[in-house]
DNA sequence: TTGCATCCGGTACCCCGGTACGGGCTTACC
DNA sequence: GGTAAGCCCGTACCGGGGTACCGGATGCAA
């Protein structure tokens, strides 16, 4: 029955990190300190490595470390997960929009047929966006 | 007809951009090393703001400074726009599906209720991408 | 019990794109 | 010719997300 414990090396392979990563992970109050072993060895318990790909998954959605800690932390006492991914859909939905303009920005570059950025730039059929309207900070 | 010249302060207020930014552009090889005045203070051209807005355009497309240098280095010699575009474009348009799959798995995880993470992972109902493959580094 | 892989902590370093600070010199204007 | 704004350079720092190296201690198996 015992779930068993996993050393730091074995966790960083089921997990796919490094294992430097997890010691940054608890430096950062992103994982949990674990049990020790009386040698001094961190150990594991095995559902870390679930724990570790949550972690993974959020910041494929889109959120950075700090957010993925305060997400754990939240999901621990309150709730407030689909709050916050309602946000965070928003934001991705801005980034979609913005990435579109810049997707048809490049097609029409590519097939104005610029080849020189600076050249171009002076003349009036030159698609690039040199007035652009700052958006936000710029995409993390 | 003589084009004014601007000093650093002017040139950043004209392009929207921290005076040290210019600095700091130069070391990076991305700005040429501008004329000086006696007393040693810069002296840019007026063209330098066209640049500068040349130089902003390519981040908002999506390629960092070493690449706009390059761009800019490639288009002073031969060039080769128009393919590093079509690069760029493809790239664009792999985040943009990336993009679009985190907006649904979010959309997803909204509706889906989950309302803690790590006890949304271990249900079955959870929509959360945990096997993850890697595609690429992680969005600039 | 010995030998080797693994892990420890601390510190330093990487890339990226800037921004801030401090002491001192120019420039511009009155 | 004074004064204030602007600029000089060097250096250090920010935030984000790690990675690398070190000498020494541990874990485990033969």
């Amino acid at each position: 029955m015992g779930e068993p414990e996993l050393r730091s090396g074995r966790l960083a392979d089921a997990a796919g990190v490094n294992v430097q990563t997890l010691r940054y992970y608890e430096r950062r109050g992103l994982l949990p300190a674990p049990r020790r072993s009386p040698g001094g060895h961190r150990l594991y318990p095995a559902e870390t490595v679930t724990l570790l790909r949550v972690v993974k998954a959020a910041q494929r959605l889109g959120f950075t470390l700090a957010e993925v800690t305060d997400l754990l932390a939240a999901g621990r006492r309150d709730t407030g997960l689909r709050a916050r991914a309602r946000d965070k859909l928003d934001e991705v939905e801005r980034r979609l929009a913005d990435l579109a303009v810049v997707r048809d920005t490049l097609r029409a570059a590519v097939s104005a047929g610029c080849d020189d950025l600076v050249t171009c730039a002076g003349s009036p059929h030159c698609p690039l966006p040199f007035t652009g309207r700052d958006h936000g900070p710029a995409t993390v």
